[in-house]
DNA sequence: CGTAGCCTTGAAGGTGATCAATGTTTGTGG
DNA sequence: CCACAAACATTGATCACCTTCAAGGCTACG
């Protein structure tokens, strides 16, 4: 148990524990474990039985759940902080309705759901900031839906700069998360090759630089433009 | 206030409040009051300082926001029983991050945030009921997002099944809300034409019907044959 | 060293947007 | 009660954006 520890002094200073005392988180995260996963690993299926919500600790998971056609839609990108699988509480055979999959090596505290019934849910502090955490996704699904019509290239610089606020790294300006085009294709609702013809075209012009995955802003302004109003 | 004991009779039916007791629910809305709109009313402004929350008693109210170009995209349609502006309690000084405009005449039960910081929060059963009702709503809001490379017919298609399932009127296949093309067109981000040209196409082969606003579908089966794979 | 996953580019084709014109219904004020 | 405006419904023609298909190159990894 000492790795959970680790943990839990991890995770004292995210926003949802902002201010509460360990044995406190300690005792919020009983029985809890720590799944450390590589890239492309399955946290969980969507469909399956959810016996357990919990915290992103490092790295990055993608949200996702199968289309009519067959695909996978990215419904969500979950870094460090983020509480994932909060709804199922709500429930009483709850079932995930999304599949978790590890973008990179990421570990990820899974907290028995009988946590939340017994010790989370009296803390109106912390039900207050799960809300808002769910609040923020929330919007972010909705931000998204009101730019179903506008042009791709907007839509993909809606989505840097909304992953770019997340950031709290050392550089500013990088992503936070590993993200290949095909990730954003399929969290944009949009076609691979689609996507790599807006982002190198930015590319060309040194608004961006990507090396492995890894993608750096150069000139924010640039994409701030792009949202512009072009009528 | 007498209106308001109506009120609270009614709500009492409502899935939130299952199993209170009427005095019990009347002190969850102390101090709350009755907006009643007509139709295009504006219950509350996107991004204006939000002081209540509420649930939904009569008619409908769709819940939007403006986009870069100016139109209104609709991301939700809240029929009664929904409880609306869940979200604002979390914050410090809590801002409406849409608007909700009334779709015909509709009553609207505002009560005071406070009363969900008093004493909402403190009953976790209400709490798992809200995190109920915004987990559907997040649920329609993925489902809608993993429908986005799908053809038009299909979100129609789709729009309809979902509005019908949460249906509890007298007729179980009229949807429980008047709606314009316009309005679904809005809702899924596509134009009114396209909308109009595949409805009447399913009016001419007498799987819909529309009168006043008032959208009959007479062969379910169909729409929901128009989601089977198509590839 | 071969496979798997990702990135890239080009050409062709389609779905749906846009524009324009007109009909219909609803609501409003003289 | 009529006239006029506003919101909604409809249909056709044109066009753009994005998808799809095809083919090839690159890197990582067993």
């Amino acid at each position: 148990m000492n790795a959970l520890q680790a943990a839990i002094s991890e995770i004292s200073g995210f926003a949802v524990f902002d201010g509460l005392a360990k044995e406190k988180i300690a005792a919020l995260c009983a029985n809890s474990t720590i799944a450390t996963c590589d890239h492309r690993d399955i946290l969980f299926s969507a469909g399956r039985p959810a016996l357990h919500f919990g915290i992103v600790l490092s790295g990055a998971f993608k949200l996702s759940k199968p289309s009519l056609n067959g695909e996978d839609v990215i419904v969500h990108f979950s870094t460090p902080g983020d509480v994932v699988g909060a709804f199922i509480m709500a429930q009483k055979a709850p079932i995930f309705p999304i599949s978790a999959t590890a973008m990179g090596p990421s570990r990820f505290l899974k907290i028995p759901k009988e946590n939340y019934l017994e010790s989370w849910v009296k803390i109106p502090e912390l039900v207050f900031r799960i809300q808002n955490l769910l609040s923020t996704r929330m919007n972010i699904l909705q931000d998204q839906k009101v730019m179903s019509k506008a042009p791709l290239s907007q839509k993909v610089a809606a989505l840097l700069l909304s992953l770019l606020e997340r950031n709290q790294g050392p550089d500013e300006m990088v992503l936070p998360l590993p993200l290949t085009r095909k990730e954003i294709a399929e969290n944009l609702g949009a076609s691979v090759e689609s996507v790599i013809r807006v982002m190198s075209e930015w590319s060309k012009q040194g608004i961006i630089e990507t090396n492995d995955q890894l993608i750096r802003v150069i000139k924010p302004d640039r994409i701030i433009e792009e949202l512009r109003d072009k009528s």
